[in-house]
DNA sequence: CGTTTCTAAGTGGTCTGACCTTTGACGGGC
DNA sequence: GCCCGTCAAAGGTCAGACCACTTAGAAACG
């Protein structure tokens, strides 16, 4: 009953092969941060596989926010902070009708428990990193972009200070989300003075080691700027996309075995 | 100086305009969760890129959770609970030195505050099938693997009950990965009578409408839950891969335009 | 007639190899 | 010494052929 063409390897799937490839490649310290990866045409012969297949794989890890493509350049491990696809959110969003006040609440509950534990673990080196961002927003307070950015670096400071990466890339995948919606209002805000102040109250609450204090005023300030932001936003287009109702009973056995 | 082939659009990249027209597809509704889209042959043709430029967008997009391709079947629009990447959890596990403490942190921080939401939120629907989960634990008390499977979609129920789809989709993305990693243990675990039960008081508390109480319990389930998982994979490996010391004060500047 | 098996069409997966576009660096001209 | 043209390197796109998986309907069998 002649076989068929089955030559040897069970022959995993190529885009698999090229993860598992560079997982290993990450998990071992071969390839860190920052670092660049061999030319396709190299690394595909290396691998035995074709460039289209190794472009495939690629296109995978950097959907997923773990290399970075630069046209021309080369091809990176990602080094920034950990985050979730950037377009992740705004394509989920239109796909599962994600609303912006789950998007602040998301961020609510995260943050405020990420600044209790900054609070409680926070170290010198990250007192003086959001002492130095509370400065920069006081002196940016005339220039809103400016502002903006040292806002978000503050943010971040704290969620790295919390010293659960794993936090810190959630929050950063609705922070920076919300990011994007905020730059286009943001020359409209106004109290700039006031919410420079609550960051500084939070971050001396952080330097404190008073984690329920951090989380109160965490909440607080994120009640207020979602106010804020709301109001920037005022006079703008309402699109409400129709949401399609709730999942029916039997998509949540999606996934299980 | 005769000037470049360029014809007319800014030609903005193919990845792009694939990610693009499909986004606007679901926006305006005519792709729903589910949904088939042409065959990529057919489609690229339509879209008048090559089928290659078509695929890099459709892999970008299923990397993200978005999409589903199926070999020989076609590709479809994901419907299952939203979720941020399986494999993303795993590979910014090994670039960023994850640990499993961590996700343990992260689940309970999220869970329990998810459970509180349930119980002002929930409606009838959500306690009938949380109900029936519950009943399904005890019945499969001596079936560890059968057990586990509604374990996990006891736990989805609640997510969906919170009304919140961003905190539902951020528990999933961590739910799913510690469930994959429990499946090899689970078969050694004991027990499961007291953590069905505590499954029965979570739902009670979260029929009841007792925010607090609810979160309580969330909490020291899976303070529990964690105990129990570490106990059962007591003799196993331990790699313990050099995990790199935390982010440099520059790279914290990342996207910030 | 019902069941099983085979076959072919449909659709995603991979390969090859050529050509285009973007960057960045080197080096000559002013 | 500065500016700009050129070129090599590396990623992006294309075209067409062929492979592999699924499914359904046809054909063979009981």
């Amino acid at each position: 009953m002649m076989r068929r063409t089955k030559p040897d390897q069970p022959d995993t799937h190529r885009t698999q092969q090229v993860v598992d490839h560079i997982r290993s490649l990450i998990e071992n310290g071969t390839l860190q941060p920052g670092d660049k990866i061999p030319p396709e045409r190299e690394f595909a012969r290396a691998l035995k596989i074709s460039r289209a297949s190794l472009r495939t794989g690629i296109g995978y890890l950097a959907a997923m926010g773990v290399m970075k493509v630069k046209h021309g350049v080369g091809t990176f491990v990602a080094d920034g902070p950990a985050e979730f696809g950037k377009a992740s959110l705004s394509l989920m969003g239109a796909l599962h009708g994600f609303q912006s006040w789950q998007m602040f609440e998301a961020r609510m509950i995260l943050e405020s428990q990420v600044a209790a534990l900054a609070a409680e673990r926070g170290k010198e080196e990250h007192h003086a990193a959001m002492s130095e961002e509370v400065a920069e927003m006081f002196a940016a307070m005339d220039a809103p972009a400016d502002y903006l950015i040292h806002d978000v670096l503050f943010h971040r400071i704290i969620a790295q200070a919390s010293g659960n990466p794993i936090l810190a890339a959630l929050s950063e995948t609705i922070t920076s989300a919300l990011y994007d919606k905020r730059r286009k209002t943001v020359e409209r805000s106004t109290d700039l003075r006031e919410s420079a102040e609550m960051h500084r109250e939070i971050y001396r609450a952080i330097r404190a080691h008073k984690p329920a204090e951090a989380r109160r005023l965490m909440e607080e300030h994120l009640r207020m700027a979602k106010e804020a932001q709301v109001m920037e936003r005022s006079a703008e287009r309402r699109p409400a996309a129709p949401v399609r109702s709730r999942a029916g009973r039997a998509e949540l056995r999606a996934n299980l075995t």
